[in-house]
RNA sequence: GGGGGUAUGGCGGAAUUGGUAGACGCGCCAGACUCAAAAUCUGGUGACUUCGGUCGUCUCGGUUCGACUCCGAGUAUCCCCA
């Protein structure tokens, strides 16, 4: 027998299927397309074992899909745009895109390695300018349908990697650039936004969508739709001067005993009284200096000054102090709140520490006897369902929701207010202050002011001989060739922009330049075109299955459905969602459960492990660890019974008949019922992505096998190995395809064959195990064809030898029966 | 602080969705082959046990003839959001 040597027979079928083609998309195929998208990786120029996690469990679904007769889309491409690029740029004196390159075509080399089936002719790149001027297009309609505007407000700004980020970007409490984990600071800044808020309500319906419970928990937190009132509040003493303010809960509106404004509030200012000035002003310098989680963190003291102005409650008459408080963000609502302290855990504290008044305005039902006196207490009453209004005039007794309600119709009805709905949802700054990304096409003339690009002159290209200097700006900013430019409208100087777009605009609509990449490579662009093949797009999309990983929730996902809205919008597609099912893949972790990264040396190779044991193996291996959404640690031991298989199954395939053929027609019975219940089992469980149990399926049938080498070479034989080699063939694709070929030689590739079927009467068992328990506890197995009925189950359980001995003497309360599987016998 | 997930042998994990807990793999133990080792093969492997059994799926309680599975409370841990 010819020994198994994984490297050897990898390489050349991996160069067999890709000289036969059969990697190749066909478009012209009869077949259903299937469009299996994985997301793409960025090229960091090295292929880490959690693309493989990634990857090649992807890889499997896509193969078994085509197997089950779809013509299967499975692209790839990379991400390559970004500031990795550029820090490389500025430490080795090369340029991004050299950078660049060479790592894509050290990635291709790696992932050709895997053996997966991507139709590389449809691969694109990010960087490249025949992609880009797209991204550039589309920022251009967007701006035509008002989705992109240009803003002057704070931003959050990282100060190590120099540029803006947006809302998503800023992690955790401490608030840190996801890319660096430094802290970053808020800058006022000229920004390009696109308005994702448009579509906040769209994006929270899922309906029709296969997707994760997490991640549709995830991003409509992220959206935080919130329904209230908005209404106006006048300052005493001033007919023209007002203020609005949000609120979710306005049946508390009568308990307000002062307002807050955030410090940056315009109106500061100019109501604050001339005795206060000082304060005021020392306040909101202090307040510019601290981050944003500071100012609102819940443990926090809340301070704030009194401006010395009151306002008046449209709804009674009452006039509340005006204060200023950093609590209160300037970005969030209207930047200013009404302060109801009875009701509200902030105000509560903010009105205890300052000696104002904390009035109740409403009470469970069954405080309704003995309300509270607001000076008595010691938190405030949260209460909603059920709330009811008191000291509230005519609104007494107003019971939650119906409360909120009569409020609301008041404020409407009297003009100083209105329902609106509130979203936590930030518009999407796209800006960034570096050169390793998309231009942003809009120049900026000093008589016609800002003006975009015209369609025909797209793409604005990146040059080629940029200067890197570790200054922190943009290299753009100081490239003449780049800025300097001709005014489209007027032909008199003009500059560009010098910001480039997040890179996670070009990864918002990558799965439709798969389907035909570089569309109109060279030719120029005009404002009617068609930005992709329509007919491709209409037969290919929406994408049918979607893979990649959880973080991406509420960044990528998000703009995903975004673009995908948007450009319906624009009339470019006719349908609203990008991907119909989405499955996130859980993380692989080190050896010691830690997230794997350099500095804790838990990181695993994968070209190493390749080289030891072959693709196949480690491919496998992967899908052998549990459950794909919950991700795994690494063991590196396991991988040895992945080998032992495979090479198992090797030996299977070149076992030879014996001499004496003495096989029981029990044993070929035997295996053909294992077969066909393993088809059942491993078919039903790559279906729903359970990679580990399918292979553990077609381990346990390995196992039967080996246990009947008498069989070798009968019928039965040969029918248990091929089903073997084709159930394996989407989890195995190389050592399957080497196995076939010698075993049905003429037969063509086994990547073309059909997934084998199943008869389900043979997967039924004959004979079943039925436990037989007393008050619970197993006390006997007995042997009974399937079928029996109840009564027949019934009386011979209770005539086993075993559960006489427990039940004699003793009288039979009840005897439950669950034919096939169990009877318990219940006494005393 | 809020929302969501998870908890099963020495380890990764199975369990027909309320009916044999521990499939499959790793590791470990014993045996075969070998001068020896590796590889391979065979058998065993939850704990305790007086070898009859008893206990056992994070903890406590509940529902049920029967609970890893359902309900309530708690602990630990991970993720997301503040």
């Amino acid at each position: 027998m010819q020994e198994y040597l994984p490297q050897e027979i990898e390489t050349k079928w991996q160069n067999y299927w890709e000289e036969q083609g059969l990697l190749d998309f066909d478009f012209a195929s009869e077949k259903p397309k299937f469009y299996m998208l994985t997301m793409l990786p960025y090229p960091s120029g090295d292929l880490h074992i959690g693309h493989w996690y990634a990857m090649a469990p992807s890889d499997c679904y896509a193969r078994f899909m085509k197997m089950q007769g779809n013509e299967v889309f499975f692209p790839i491409g990379f991400d390559a745009f970004g500031l990795p690029a550029e820090n490389a740029a500025i430490q080795n004196n090369i340029h991004p895109k050299t950078w660049t390159y060479a790592n894509i075509e050290r990635m291709q080399k790696q992932l050709r390695t895997m053996g997966n089936m991507f139709a590389w002719k449809n691969e694109v790149a990010s960087c490249d300018p025949e992609y880009y001027k797209w991204s550039q297009w589309f920022f251009l309609k967007m701006l035509e349908h008002d989705l992109a505007y240009r803003e002057y407000s704070p931003v959050d700004f990282c100060n190590h990697c120099q540029t803006t980020l947006a809302r998503e970007q800023v992690w955790g409490e401490d608030r840190v650039c996801e890319r660096c984990q430094n802290p970053v600071v808020k800058k006022k800044l000229n920004q390009w936004k696109l308005r994702i808020t448009k579509y906040a309500d769209e994006l929270l319906d899922f309906e029709g969508l296969d997707w994760p419970e997490r991640v549709r928990s995830m991003q409509q937190n992220w959206i935080g739709r919130s329904e209230g009132v908005e209404f106006a509040l006048k300052i005493s003493d001033s007919t023209d001067l007002s203020f609005r303010v949000f609120t979710t809960r306005p049946d508390t509106v009568f308990g307000m005993t002062f307002c807050v404004l955030a410090p940056e509030h315009i109106l500061v200012d100019q109501i604050t009284t001339p005795e206060k000035k000082e304060a005021i002003k020392a306040y909101k310098d202090a307040a510019e200096r601290k981050n944003e989680i500071e100012r609102t963190a819940e443990g926090q003291e809340k301070d704030g000054v009194f401006t010395g102005a009151f306002a008046v409650n449209p709804m009674n008459g009452e006039s509340v102090p005006i204060w200023i408080a950093d609590y209160v963000l300037a970005s969030y609502g209207t930047g200013a709140i009404m302060a109801v302290p009875g009701h509200d855990e902030r105000d509560f504290h903010f009105a205890r520490k300052y000696g104002l008044p904390t009035p109740v305005v409403i009470v469970a039902p069954e405080q309704l006897d003995s309300i509270p006196d607001g000076d008595d207490l010691s938190e405030p009453i949260l209460q909603k369902e059920n709330s009811v209004m008191v000291n509230s005039l005519s609104f007494d007794g107003a019971v939650w929701p119906e409360s909120y309600n009569r409020v609301a119709d008041m404020m409407q009805k009297e003009g100083f207010g209105e329902r609106q709905i509130n979203y936590r949802l930030h518009d999407w700054l796209i800006s960034r202050q570096r050169m390793w990304g998309t231009p942003i096409p809009i120049v900026y003339c000093e008589s016609c002011g800002m003006q975009p690009v015209p369609y025909e002159e797209l793409p604005v290209v990146l040059p080629d001989d940029a200067e890197f200097k570790p200054t922190g700006e943009s290299p753009l900013k100081y490239h003449e060739g780049f800025l300097k430019t001709k005014c489209p409208k007027c032909g008199g100087d003009a500059e560009r922009e010098t910001d480039t777009m997040d890179t996670f605009i070009c990864s918002s609509w990558y799965y439709y330049a798969y389907v035909a990449p570089y569309w109109k490579k060279g030719e120029t662009l005009t404002k009617s075109d068609q930005p992709w093949d329509v007919e491709k797009i209409r037969n290919m999309c929406p994408v049918d299955q979607y893979t990649g990983g959880i973080e991406h929730a509420t960044m990528h996902l998000l703009y995903f459905r975004f673009y995908t809205k948007a450009l319906a919008d624009m009339g470019l597609l006719n349908f609203r969602e990008p991907a119909k099912r989405l499955f996130n893949q859980g993380m692989i972790l080190g050896e010691d459960h830690e997230k794997m990264s350099k500095s804790r040396g838990n990181v695993v190779n994968p070209d190493d492990l390749v080289q030891k044991y072959g693709t196949d193996t480690v491919r496998a291996y992967l899908m052998f660890l549990g459950p794909w959404d919950a991700g795994a640690p690494w063991n590196p031991h396991g991988i040895e019974g992945l080998a032992r298989f495979f090479k198992g199954v090797w030996t299977l395939c070149h076992l030879e008949a014996p001499e004496t053929a003495a096989v029981s027609e029990d044993t070929k019975k035997k295996l053909r019922k294992t077969l066909h219940q393993t088809i059942k089992k491993s078919g039903e469980d790559l279906q729903h992505f359970r990679f580990n149990t399918a292979i553990a399926a077609l381990m346990a049938f390995r196992n039967v096998l080996k246990a009947a080498p008498e069989a070798a070479g009968t019928e039965v034989w040969h029918e248990c190995l091929e089903g073997m080699l084709l159930m394996l063939a989407p989890i195995a694709p190389h050592i399957t395809e080497e196995l076939w070929q010698k075993l049905k030689p003429g037969s063509g590739s086994i990547h073309q064959q059909k997934w084998p079927e199943y008869n389900e009467s043979l997967v039924a068992e004959e004979m079943v195990t039925l436990v037989v328990q007393v008050n619970g506890k197993v006390r006997d197995r007995l042997e009974m064809p399937a079928g029996t009925n109840k009564e027949e189950t019934e009386r011979l359980a209770l005539a086993a030898p075993k559960v006489q001995n427990y039940i004699e003497g003793k009288q039979i309360r009840k005897v439950v029966v669950v034919p096939e599987r169990l009877v318990n016998i219940v006494c005393s």
